[in-house]
RNA sequence: GGUGAUGUAGCUCAGUUGGUUAGAGCAUCGGAUUCAUAAUCCGGGGGUCGGCAGUUCAAGUCUGCCCAUCACCA
């Protein structure tokens, strides 16, 4: 029976780069689709860019486009890496469609005529400078529990206590430095409460692994709390129908990109998008994402889902984290290997999809990218192991018989056994257990070595009388590497594309597991795939070096003490690149003006020209060294791109350099004679 | 802090409902082989299965406590 499948994987963020990480899951997606693929079903895999919020449009004001310029930019370059990996979407669109526009509006006023949605009015943190409510990571501050300074809004990193943006101490907007402040607005609601009986009762029939399963009964514990779906204007997203200023949070339109995917791809191919997605919808709906956002999955979106008349998904596949030789990768730290780098480290992504493939199990479990592993293993089982068998038999065919494969098999145990595996795989394939079906194949790989080693065709080959021996066992050997091939298909798309050449056979599919290749003519072999040369991996490790750096471990009390105790430490500060220091916008200033400050004891206003640039007004904490009328007219240096920052004398627009040390004294730079205001400095 | 998960050879991982001397690949050591872009084959060494206690005729496998690591806490 022909299943159809809708599959989809998470929507990455529009606001960053895709990386190792995110490569986990669409590789363990891609394969499962490929794997039904081949298996004949009707498999579509839809996928889109995230592309809504505060993060998006701040980003793109800081660089100075317009957010549709961002997303484009962004959507360009994901679908570049995603390509590259070969991962096959059969549509990839955005959630900035107008398609999500109706889907979203339409769902949430279905839940509102089931009286789902509620209104009510909460106090949120305002940034007064940029007038906009600011979402937790746009809040710093110093947490409550252990005064760690410059943390979340939500928790803290060095003692891990979660907190509410209103908890901490000395708050700042990260946008503008400003200090936030309290400011009521109308939030809209769903009532996610009014579903506690019907999520009970979903999350428990099988759709999700027992493990998920079992955090959703923790959740349902501790109470569902009603979910905030409004933001308030300024905001990058859509507007909520019926409410002027208040537009969707991007967590509610996200989901929905899924259809939205999948709208547009079922009007360009003819398809009936309700009988895929309708309440009645026959088809299978199977969502793979990352075990963070199993609350979304498994709370939020079937209840969207149930109660505005859709179909709910058939299953929902949470997969772990990747850590990187051992360690974890941090986002926000910036610790990550990109997708591109990878790629222009000149490895090849077939390298990846496999290892990754070794280590997925479909649980939530998180896998490790152990580089020294990773080396040793995609050589001895890729080259060493299922390429080898092509490259040391298939030279006898063309030596000795014109290329061509014996007529029949005269003993068929051991590719009986071959073909015998196929169910297996295939049930591992299914069930996502990709390291059980790699061993399994693999086991079946180092059987057909076994095999030469025993029949020794290159002895074969010098006994006149041995002739067919040697044609049977070189047409065993390489029908058991096209078997082999077939079964690493879902994961080695591209290899596998090349096999089919080099066997002059049509693309491979699970069904021809059941027959052999005989009496058929072969290309001459040329080299599958090489090793990995661990310089290649160090070229990557090194264009990402500051990101493998271990994470400060977080520090306790009494550690932190110690620390404390000791002299400050004087060494150079972590290796950065020169991306990083293009970031640093440094301009020659001349200081128009300088004075006092009324009740700062350490600060002096200046006043800069930056010439065409205009002025700067900056507060410097230059007062114990420098005179204010002896500063009036001299060139300086400053970080014109630094955010602004509300003192409590006034904005302060940048920053002079000065160099200081351990002994008394402060030094403000000057530029050599020739330079003018507003140069650039690099 | 609460909850969930993980902890098996140097490395990466399997160990099915508790049942014979705990497995694989890589690494390492010894041997064989030379068809294969130094691949392959045979063999050896290496583990008190995180720790302690318990249930049982029998525990890596079940129970409790402890330690370490990871994640989640919307």
């Amino acid at each position: 029976m022909t299943r159809q499948i809708l599959v989809t994987s998470a929507l990455p963020y529009a606001n960053g780069s895709i990386h190792l990480g995110h490569l986990v899951e669409y590789i363990q997606t891609d394969i499962w689709v490929r794997f039904q693929k081949m298996r004949g079903h009707d498999c579509r895999y839809m996928c889109a860019d995230d592309t809504h919020g505060t993060a998006i449009m701040l980003r793109a004001e800081k660089e100075g486009i317009t957010p549709e310029a961002l997303i484009g930019r962004v959507w360009d370059e994901h679908t570049r890496d995603f390509a590259g990996f070969h991962i096959g979407f059969d549509h990839y669109y955005s959630t900035h469609s107008e398609e999500n526009r109706a889907l979203a509006s339409k769902i949430y006023l279905a839940l509102k005529d089931a009286g789902l949605i509620d209104v009510k009015t909460i106090a949120q943190m305002f940034d007064p400078v940029k007038n906009l409510f600011l979402p937790d990571r746009f809040i710093k501050g110093e947490c409550p529990k252990c005064g760690a300074a410059d943390q979340y809004g939500d928790n803290c990193e060095v003692c891990g206590a979660t907190y509410g943006p209103t908890e901490l101490k000395n708050p700042v907007s990260a946008v503008s430095g400003a200090t936030p402040v309290h400011k009521d607005s109308e939030h809209y609601f769903f009532k996610l409460g009014d579903c506690e009986a019907f999520l009970r009762e979903w999350t428990t029939s099988g759709t999700l692994q027992s493990e998920a399963a079992n955090k959703m009964q923790e959740w349902f514990a501790s109470g569902l709390a009603n979910w905030d779906i409004s933001r308030d204007a300024p905001y990058f997203g859509f507007e909520i129908p019926g409410a002027p200023g208040k537009y969707f949070y991007v967590w509610l339109d996200a989901p929905v990109g899924y259809m939205a995917s999948f709208a547009k791809y079922a009007r360009d191919n003819g398809l009936d998008f309700g009988a895929w997605w309708g309440q009645d919808a026959r088809t299978e709906l199977v969502h793979f994402i990352g075990k963070d956002i199993l609350y979304f999955h498994a709370l939020f979106w079937p209840a969207m889902l149930k109660f505005s008349g859709h179909r709910l998904p058939t299953a929902v596949y949470a997969h772990g984290f990747l850590t990187v030789n051992g360690q974890k990768m941090s986002k926000s730290r910036g610790t990550f290997i990109t997708a591109a780098s990878y790629l222009d480290a000149g490895l090849n992504p077939e390298w990846l999809r496999y290892y990754f493939a070794a280590k997925l199990n479909g649980s939530m479990e998180d896998i490790d990218l152990n580089l020294e592993d990773f080396v040793a293993r995609v050589n001895s089982d890729l080259v060493g192991k299922f390429i080898n068998i092509a490259s040391r038999t298939a030279g006898f065919i063309h030596k000795n018989f014109g290329g061509r494969l014996a007529d029949r098999i005269d003993n068929p145990e051991l590719l009986s056994a071959f073909q015998a595996a196929a169910a297996s795989i295939a049930s591992h394939y299914e069930s996502r257990d990709f390291g059980r079906a790699l061993r399994e194949i693999m086991a079946l790989a180092d059987r057909a070595n076994q095999f030469v080693a025993d029949e020794k065709p290159w002895e074969l080959a010098k006994q006149p009388d041995a002739v067919a021996r040697l044609h049977q066992v070189c047409t065993v050997a390489l029908n058991g590497f096209r078997l082999l091939t077939l079964y690493l298909k879902p994961v080695l798309p591209k290899l596998a594309e090349e096999v089919e050449a080099f066997l002059a056979i049509a693309p491979l599919a699970w069904n021809h597991a059941d027959t052999l290749l005989v009496g058929h003519s072969i290309n001459a072999y040329a080299h599958l795939m090489t090793r990995i040369d661990p310089k290649s991996i160090e070229a990557m490790v090194d264009a990402n070096r500051q990101n493998l750096e271990p994470a400060p471990a977080p520090v306790r009390h009494a550690e932190a003490q110690a620390h404390a105790a000791q002299p400050a430490a004087v060494a150079i500060a972590d290796t950065i690149s020169i991306e990083d220091f293009a970031k640093i916008d440094l301009r020659i200033a001349r200081i128009a003006h300088a004075e006092h400050v009324e009740g700062a004891d350490k600060l002096l206003r200046l006043t800069l020209d930056l010439g065409e640039l205009g002025t700067r007004q900056v507060f410097a904490g230059i007062k114990s060294a420098y005179a204010p009328e002896t500063l009036v007219g001299r060139l300086t240096v400053m970080v014109a791109n630094l955010a602004p920052r509300k003192m409590k004398f006034g904005m302060s627009e940048g920053m002079v350099l000065a160099a200081s040390g351990d002994a008394p004294g402060l030094f403000i730079l000057s530029p050599d004679s020739g330079a003018q205001p507003g140069m650039k400095v690099k």
